[in-house]
RNA sequence: GUCCCCAUAGCUCAACGGAUAGAGUGCAGCCCUGCGGAGGCUGAAAUGGAGGUUCGAUUCCUCCUGGGGACACCA
């Protein structure tokens, strides 16, 4: 990786340094190390000799001329020029290093393991939980887009990674949602068995739809459905059944979802197998960790900062807080993590704070493992997305809506019926996938049903568009060779500046992904490619590839081309989007 | 009331404490009879307010203002 070969070189000039002028508190830190803004002002900079001045007796410029002249461009491949600038230390690097490691992103040489931090690190990522009963509206879909992201991105970087779903399919809302759905099934002379044979997404819309109702009456049938949730939790024999086949509508519909997001979770965890074991816990910890109160029992936050919450009813049924217990436990034991990463909207910061502190009181092993990866709220037209209020756009409806928009687009294409059926599948999936992934983790998305459709600019079929570009010159090409067969001659012409630029953003990828792994930020992702799209595309509008002027130049010009095709299928991947050779 | 998060062009977002605060979209003007026009170029346009720390603050600290969220038997 071109950084720490960098940083390498800094510190041994630092270290030359050091020694030359024998100081004695000469300290070194952190070196920073950025990318100018100004492309003039080289590939790298380091604002050391700022922090450095007054440790050597200088004036910031005067110490950056001093560190800069420790250096031998020569003596290293990669750097062609060091300079000082204003206080700043420049670095260029050579374009021979720059050929090479484009040589590497499209040989896939790089090895991404490298990073300490988490290689073999065991990293269960735990995303999506929908709750049964109920729809998987678009604040899922965040965390399942981003969650299986991160998982992409990790695993790329050496991490063994597990994939979890923890789903709520026992409590209030799935009495809620029976009783509301019998409702509407007398209301429209159904029974549960002729509703079995609908299809799999009106039955479970149909739940939904009983949610909701389920919900607005609750306070007028308080004592009903308090009662039909009762006999759910001490699982009674008359509603097991309908239980047990309500349950599976949702849970078919949910993988058939998790199958078109490209998801498959090692395994799904759920509160109806957690619930009992997470009771037994809270129980056993009464007096050390959790304390009765009111009749019920809690965990008193408020000795750590934090507040008080309730882990078991009064009428002795666990809440979300006693079943997070167990289910750490079970987690634990299935795949002993390192770390374990709940990617869950942010409004449930202050939630996982008391519920890890808990934990970590019952068990040591648990401190500092569990961390909530708090997501930002989607919202629409600035309403947040509720399946409470009944203001739901779930998610198979979006996705339908965006293919529609996309299918008009391509109508006059000549592609076959099912090529343009593949292409606004995969187009849709992109389209959404990156408008969610481009927004940082925590920050709101907006997401505008008009402008998720619109296909310019910093989008999904952006990005697509121009890969499908890079793959329509290769296969042009692909009958004249390209092999680079005179290297030196191709590294002493004059590049132009657009082929220049692309160069310099190529070897960027390797650090790119290392961060957006250790930020947990896929969008670090998506800022990089959106602007290596960006940059070819500007190449491409300015040099011919085909019609290039010598054989060397088209040569180079369709390994560039190569290699940011290669570099946004790469970079896709990593955030769960397939890309088309056409569209 | 207590605690947490957020505040950057009209809008949606970027910017490890560093150089002239970048993009997309929208707006104004233009280019493309080219390897794919779902494109490209030019222009106008922004750090909510007041202090502080620092050689240097959009970034860190304090206060204010304005949004969002959490705070006992929901998940």
């Amino acid at each position: 990786m071109v950084r720490v070969e960098i940083e390498r070189l800094i510190k041994q000039a630092l270290e030359g340094l050091q020694k030359a002028h024998q100081l004695e508190n000469f300290e070194l830190g952190e070196i920073p190390l950025e990318h100018p803004q100004n492309p003039e002002h080289g590939d790298y900079a380091t604002s050391v000799a700022f922090a450095l001045a007054k440790q050597l007796g200088k004036n910031p410029s005067e110490a950056a001329e001093l560190i800069a002249s420790r250096f031998t461009p020569r003596a290293s491949e990669i750097l062609d020029e060091v300079k000082a600038v204003g206080g700043f230390v420049n670095f260029s690097i050579s374009k021979k290093y720059l050929f090479q490691e484009l040589n590497a992103v499209i040989q896939q040489k790089e090895q991404y393991g490298k990073i300490d931090s988490l290689k073999g690190k065991k990293i269960m990522v735990e995303y999506a939980h929908p709750n049964t009963h109920k729809e998987m509206h678009i604040g899922h879909m965040r965390t399942l887009i981003t969650g299986e992201a991160l998982a992409r991105i990790l695993g790329l970087c050496g991490a063994k990674v597990f994939r979890a779903n923890y789903q709520g399919d026992i409590g209030p809302h799935v009495a809620k949602a029976i009783w509301g759905t019998q409702k509407i099934l007398k209301e429209r002379n159904l029974t549960w068995a002729k509703a079995e044979k609908l299809s799999l997404s009106d039955r479970a819309h149909l739940l939904g739809e009983g949610y909701v109702k389920g919900n607005r009456e609750y306070e007028a049938n308080k004592e009903e459905i308090d009662e039909l949730n009762a006999k759910l939790y001490r699982r009674d024999t008359k509603i097991m059944s309908i239980y047990r086949q309500t349950r599976e509508w949702s849970l078919d519909y949910f993988s058939a979802i998790y199958k078109q997001f490209g998801t498959k979770f090692d395994k799904l965890y759920f509160e109806s197998q957690v619930a009992s074991i997470g009771k037994n816990i809270v129980l056993k910890n009464i007096g050390r960790v959790f304390e009765k109160s009111e009749g019920a029992f809690i965990f008193d936050g408020e000795k750590y900062g934090l507040h008080k919450r309730v882990f078991i009813t009064q009428d002795g049924n666990p809440t979300y807080e006693g079943k997070e217990m167990g289910l750490a436990f079970v987690q634990h034991k299935d795949f002993p993590f390192d770390l374990n990463v709940h990617v869950v909207a942010n409004e449930q910061t202050g939630y996982f704070k008391v519920v890890m502190k808990a934990l970590e009181l019952i068990d040591k092993k648990f401190a500092g493992k569990e961390y909530h990866l708090p997501m930002g709220m989607v919202q629409l037209v600035g309403l947040k997305m509720s399946s409470r209020t009944g203001v739901v756009i779930t998610v198979d409806g979006l996705l339908v809506q965006v293919q529609d928009a996309l299918q008009k687009l391509i109508t006059n294409r000549k592609l076959s019926q099912k090529e343009k059926k593949r292409i606004a599948e995969i187009g849709a999936m992109a389209a959404v996938k990156y408008s969610i992934l481009k927004t940082d983790t925590k920050s709101n998305v907006v997401f505008d049903m008009k402008k998720s459709v619109s296909l310019d600019g910093d989008s999904g079929p952006y990005l697509l568009y121009t890969y499908a570009r890079c793959r329509s010159i290769l296969r042009k090409a692909r009958n004249s060779k390209f092999e680079i067969r005179n290297k030196s001659q191709i590294l002493n012409s004059k590049f132009s500046k657009e082929e220049l630029d692309v160069l310099r953003t190529i070897y960027k990828f390797p650090e790119v992904v290392r961060e957006a792994a250790e930020k947990f930020s896929p969008s670090i992702i998506c800022s990089y490619i959106f602007d290596v799209a960006q940059k070819y595309n500007l190449f491409y509008h300015t040099s011919p590839v085909l019609q290039a002027e010598t054989k060397e130049q088209k040569a180079f010009r369709l390994l560039l081309t190569g290699a940011v095709a290669q570099l946004i299928k790469n970079s896709l991947s990593l955030l769960g989007i397939q890309t088309l050779e056409r569209m």
